[in-house]
DNA sequence: TTACAGTGTAAATGGTGTTTACTTTTTTGT
DNA sequence: ACAAAAAAGTAAACACCATTTACACTGTAA
């Protein structure tokens, strides 16, 4: 790598981690690539040497967040016995939470109000959001093989409403095969109803109402592993 | 009314619709008060005499959504017999969802992403946010006295964690005398639940996941209500 | 060494909220 | 009816913001 090019790429992490810093002191939405230039000693135009316009950057900073809380949770579910899927979806459910208390900003660029006249694409969010999802598709599918999930008559299969099945079998074949669908339900479920949680947590709307929040996390992730018939 | 003053009023009220318009057409976090003057043919500068300033205006706008939504669940409880708390809840329960989906803007400034720079008054917010959640209180309290709530083992009073049963004890206290705790954790995780998995709709996170979102939500509904003892 | 591509600057355009001093209009009290 | 006070609006400025353009400098490579 060309001196030239070691620079660039110095420059290039200078800004990122500027604009990160400015999102965890302020928010996503208030990130100035004049204020990132400023403190750099720059003029505002030489950072669209580095980015070609505000987008570039934010879209930059939510693949690279992505990532990162995909890689925690993965880290999460490596620290459980393989074997022991009930432990390994505790501990991915507590990590994915954790990682949003511990990144509040990232976890709002990736999942909150969408930033004022941007738009993520598709392309980049889909396949990032799905590795993610996988972890916990992952550990459900070995608790089935092992024939510890044994979800609520309301979450098999012949239960669900028939709209709600294909959709799953069509997500089934193309990105997950082999897996059954009442597995894939019960992920999308877990994942969105925790998350849920996790929202109303980071956005302030649930500490008034709910004492601990953790408690409330704790207890709830315990009632909905009953409900897929994984018992500690 | 004097002339002017009645002058004011629909001035203020055009204001307030502009602002409503734009939040609708492109987000809350986009509303300009110099657009607003523009479109109503007046000085940037004008504007303040209506709204101290820009979070002034943020503020009506959240206090009035308030309380529209809250309306708006009001009167779907209304629609039911009041004898029957089941149906009542459903009506309630779906009536929040759509009132998001109507008013998606809306629902995003009261719970969603904080505005940049903003915060909302916790004495305007929390009465507000309390009359909405009231509404669960009270058809919940309705069921409890005929009887039909009853709740799986695990949203019983004695298997609560203490500190969640001591939070809800002196909230209960405060706000909701003689309503048993678990009645008020079983409101509270409801309305957290349900609320959740709505934001995720709003947010675009939950479509490429789920096909139909309406039918997951009223799944998830019925299962929640199975929990609590509310069958149809 | 001569091109050239990469890196930076200066200046301008049009957008934002907000304040200040000033003018016009309307209401109110005598 | 008229003067004084209050309200509503304006013009101009300040300090931010993203972005574009034309220009200069500099490290690299032919």
């Amino acid at each position: 790598m060309s001196r030239r090019e070691q620079q660039r790429e110095t420059t290039l992490n200078e800004i990122k981690s500027l604009a990160r810093q400015q999102m965890a002191a302020q928010g996503a939405a208030s990130i100035s690539l004049r204020a990132i230039a400023k403190e750099m000693g720059l003029t505002p135009a030489a950072i669209y040497r580095y980015f070609r316009n505000y987008d570039a950057l934010i879209t930059t900073l939510i693949a690279e967040s992505y990532h990162a809380q995909a890689d925690a949770l993965q880290a999460a579910d490596r620290t459980q016995p393989p074997h022991d899927p009930v432990a390994r979806l505790w501990a991915v459910m507590l990590a994915y939470r954790q990682w949003a208390l511990d990144h509040p900003a990232d976890f709002q660029l990736l999942y909150g109000n969408p930033i004022p006249n941007y738009d993520a694409p598709d392309e980049l969010t889909l396949p990032a959001a799905q590795r993610n999802f996988s972890v916990f598709v992952q550990i459900l599918s070995d608790a089935d093989r092992t024939g510890q999930l044994q979800p609520i008559p309301a979450y098999q299969p012949e239960h669900l409403p028939p709209i709600i099945a294909a959709h799953l079998t069509a997500m089934g074949a193309r990105d997950y095969p082999q897996i059954p669908i009442s597995l894939l339900y019960l992920a999308t479920m877990g994942w969105a109803k925790m998350h849920g949680l996790i929202l109303l947590e980071l956005f302030h709307h649930t500490q008034p109402v709910i004492g601990d929040t953790a408690a409330f996390y704790a207890l709830e992730v315990e009632v909905m592993m009953r409900q897929m018939g994984l018992h500690r």
